[in-house]
RNA sequence: GACCCCGUAGCUCAGCUGGAUAGAGCACUCGCCUUCUAAGCGAGUGGUCGCAGGUUCGAAUCCUGCCGGGGUCGCCA
């Protein structure tokens, strides 16, 4: 059960009744009524802007509607007591019998509560990720890995249909390098003194491997046959392995996709010829120039004709090029029919999760979904700030020449990947964060993973304690009665509310922060229980009680493992 | 020059899509361990929400213009 759209009916109800009764005019727009948590819970359990919202509409002085409904409201059983506040707010109280009802909904709905049809279905495709094929994910992909993954989670426990995918950029230049690379390592597994790497080429010893796998493959066959003949074959070897080490780093952090898309097939099949024939059908294709960008212009800037796309009819700042001077497709071109497979497939709403200097990028990918799908599909871009790592407090050197980048292995080998994934989430992903090994090991209330592992561990403590046997007796939740049981079971009554506008906002930082503060109210009422006896969670010759208090203890195991499980996090036993 | 993010307590950050007296943690001060794990809890101190206008019943939140920090800007991917 969602409280707040249960408290939302009565009040439309009520505004119904109202209007019945010539209080209200007819035909009033209803939907900016909103009920919502008080910003302070000494106001009540639940208000509503009701008045406020239609006192312009109605002609009325907030106040005036705000008593009216105020005393309707209060009529019905499920609240104790509404009142007009503030500028015009109603605070209401639940009736004390309301909780229970709240709560044996939430245990009958075990590890589903929580979850919500709010998306009743729709397909969503959710790219994240997507990193080149040349070597191992580094730290800066981590997030990006983390949120989407996260993001996906969440949109699936609200209701979504949704794909996670990858888009494999195995087509462009840098895949030659990385073949030329390889065939550096082939020759030096077959003997070769190579020397140093040449400039220009990846000299990761990631492709060390790749160059044995080749002569065992093929032994010095490759060393005679010309370049043509033996780049394709490279370049297949090494985006095949680069790809398994790539799918290594993520199964490392629990991701998974679904579906890798290749770019290159979208050469080889001819879709993005098909997609540029379209758009040029609709008059969406011409040749023409781009004017330089003002300011800063580049040296080696000239004036020249280019195959472009009218991006600036559906919002874009600027026309973008599908074809360079030699008359092969860009990667934008690519892009495109990318898009057009995606729509295609049927889905209504396109999410990328890309790094923030990628931030040029969503006008023309909105641009494009726009002008493929006639405005029907939605594209949702979520950029990932910087991660910029710590060691006490001293900046982690990173030195992209010597080779010398901190991979996302080793990060997820130092703290572990429950750490990784928790630290990444708890923070907005458009805010830059820092990322302190030392801090996030740290066991103190400082680090936030901790906090919330621990809240888990103790309640499973408890139940070690009293053994699960008590656990399966009908609980009477009316007995819970303190205030910070109270605490508890309204901030387990906002989780599936929370949940919802966290998958709308595309925001699975709100999960994060929503289980640090039930750990919070959950680590006070355990205290709670060290001044007073008789709130602990097992009272002696106290057994209905103690049911009771399991029971809540269910339901907070419940939420916890939900939330941690949509942040992809293990929850533990204990500690 | 244009566009995109960020600017909230000494520090690190939330702020539920426009609501009430702006909240946590750390730091600082003071309390709480014979107990279901003190990896915890309670109390106190601390704010010109970068600045200036505007929109309206009401703005940290929306609009405009500045200031400061980061990012991006035609054939790379």
């Amino acid at each position: 059960m969602n409280l707040f759209s249960h408290v939302q009916h009565i009040v439309a109800d009520a505004l119904k009744a109202m209007t019945q009764a010539g209080e209200l005019p007819e035909g009033l727009d209803m939907s900016r009524v909103m009920v919502e948590p008080p910003r302070d819970a000494s106001h009540g359990d639940v208000a509503t802007n009701a008045a406020m919202v239609l006192s312009k509409p109605a002609g009325k002085p907030p106040r005036a509607i705000a008593d009216a409904l105020a005393v309707r409201l209060a009529a019905h059983s499920d609240i104790a007591s509404a009142e007009a506040a503030g500028p015009g707010f109603i605070n209401m109280r639940l009736a004390p019998a309301f909780w229970p009802r709240v709560m044996e909904a939430a245990l009958e709905q075990g590890d589903a509560f929580g979850h919500s049809a709010l998306g009743a279905g729709r397909k969503v495709n959710v790219e994240y990720v997507s990193a080149n094929p040349t070597g191992p994910l580094h730290v800066g992909h981590c997030r990006g890995a983390v949120f989407g993954d996260a993001l996906a989670n969440l949109l699936q426990v609200a209701g979504f249909n949704v794909l996670r995918e990858y888009y494999i950029n195995d087509a462009g230049g840098q895949i030659e390098v990385l073949a030329r690379s390889a065939f550096l390592r082939y020759r030096e597994a077959l003997g070769d003194a190579i020397g140093d790497i040449p400039a220009g080429l990846y000299p990761g010893s990631y492709l060390i491997p790749v160059g044995q796998a080749l002569a065992a493959e093929h032994g010095r066959a490759l060393l005679q046959m010309p370049d043509d003949q033996w780049l394709p074959l490279l370049r297949a070897k090494s985006i095949a392995m680069m790809m398994d080490l790539i799918r290594d780093d993520l199964a490392a952090l629990e991701i998974r996709h679904e579906v890798f898309f290749s770019e290159k097939s979208l050469h080889d099949s001819g879709a993005i010829a098909q997609t540029v024939d379209g758009l040029r059908q609709r008059g969406l294709v011409y040749q023409g120039s781009l004017p330089p960008p003002k300011g800063e212009v580049p040296e080696d800037w000239e004036d020249r004709e280019q195959t472009l796309f009218k991006a600036t009819d559906f919002g874009d700042d600027i026309d973008r090029p599908l074809m360079k001077s030699d008359g092969s497709y860009t990667y934008f071109a690519a892009d495109v029919a990318y898009a057009r497979d995606k729509i295609e497939r049927g889905f209504s709403e396109l999410i990328f999760v890309l790094g923030a200097d990628h931030g040029g990028y969503v006008k023309r990918l909105q641009a494009v979904a726009s002008a493929l799908s006639g405005g029907k599909v939605d594209v949702v871009v979520r950029l990932c700030q910087l991660v910029k790592l710590f060691r006490a407090g001293e900046p982690v050197r990173m030195s992209k020449r010597a080779g010398e980048f901190v991979t996302l292995r080793d990060v997820v080998e130092e703290v572990g990947p429950d750490v990784v994934r928790f630290m990444m989430l708890y923070r907005k992903n458009d805010a830059a964060l820092d990322f302190d090994f030392q801090k996030v090991t740290e066991q103190s209330r400082e680090n936030p993973v901790c906090y919330v592992q621990y809240a888990h561990a103790r309640v499973n403590s408890v139940f070690r304690k009293a053994g699960e046997s008590l656990t399966h007796e009908k609980p009477d939740f009316s007995l819970l009665t303190d205030p910070a049981e109270l605490d508890v079971i309204r901030r387990i009554a906002q989780y599936p509310r929370m949940v919802e506008a966290a998958a709308l906002a595309h925001e699975p930082h709100r999960i994060a922060f929503y289980l640090y503060e039930l750990a919070s109210d959950f680590h006070s009422l355990w205290n709670k229980g060290k001044d007073s006896p008789q709130l602990r969670f097992i009272v002696e010759d106290e057994p209905k009680l103690t049911v009771a208090r399991l029971a809540l203890l269910r339901v907070i195991r419940y939420v916890l493992g939900n939330g941690l499980n949509i942040l992809g996090v293990r929850p533990v036993e204990e500690m």
